[in-house]
DNA sequence: AGGCCTTATCGATGAACGTCAATACAAGTG
DNA sequence: CACTTGTATTGACGTTCATCGATAAGGCCT
């Protein structure tokens, strides 16, 4: 349940470690198509409050009987977006008996505030000059 | 140009300074349907790498002269995606003489930045148990 | 004014998305 | 084994989205 086919953040280059943010140097195609996976997976409404709710949860984890009813949609709909964030690598599960429980993969979205952090506030228009 | 219709990050509550961020507390529906606006934004490569070409350009600001012949796709495509980054609240734009200008308005790429960012790397878990 | 260049808007079209009801699958209980 | 509960998958449907060509709007130049 817990190898689907993920997108994962910058597993292209390879320079994981280096990457300078989207802020500083113009993105390449293949940076782009990944990270748009990314966030699109936390553009709509449903799936941010899912992430959020399993992010804050103080155990670590949530099970998904606790998500399903927190919304006015139908279980397939919640376990819908529930794969779609999986995939995009913002969260991962684990079958426990009868119930299924999902907790957050913060290096996803430590890449993610990364990739939006300016270097210095400034510091940049010195260095190209 | 200036004044379009913009969804701009979390002027909802009004409780902008204080908000501890998608991953600390659960969202409310509020929250999330904005937060939800600007990483849909987001969420196309296209978008992504014009936002990066913009906010990585040195002098602040971008001709769309010069977006526009670094991608394959017609003017008015890049037009719209412009026209959506713009309301998203993520960059603006002003016409001087034959051209116009964009640039990055940081005040909504650092919100997500914060809004993504772990309080204190892990002080979460010890503070559950 | 007329022509040319740059950018935005309009209208159409095919693809992707969010949602649901129905159904399948997994696992515990009698 | 049949029955029940929790979760995932399938198939369908209406909406939204990305894209284009055509056209409008803003602005320089002669």
């Amino acid at each position: 349940m817990s190898n689907q086919e993920r997108v994962a953040v910058g597993r292209s280059g390879g320079a994981d470690a280096c990457c300078p943010g989207l802020l500083t140097v113009p993105l390449d195609e293949e940076q782009a198509v990944d990270l748009a996976k990314v966030f699109k997976a936390l553009g709509d409404p449903v799936r941010l409050r899912l992430l959020s709710m399993i992010a804050s949860q103080a155990g670590g984890e949530v099970c998904v009987c606790d998500l399903t009813p927190a919304f006015d949609l139908s279980q397939p709909t919640i376990s819908h977006h529930l794969k779609l964030l999986r995939q995009a690598g913002l969260i991962d599960c684990e079958r426990r008996g009868t119930w299924v429980y999902y907790w957050l993969l913060p290096e996803t979205t430590d890449r993610l505030a990364a990739v939006l952090t300016r270097p210095a506030q400034g510091a940049t228009a010195e260095a190209a000059g």
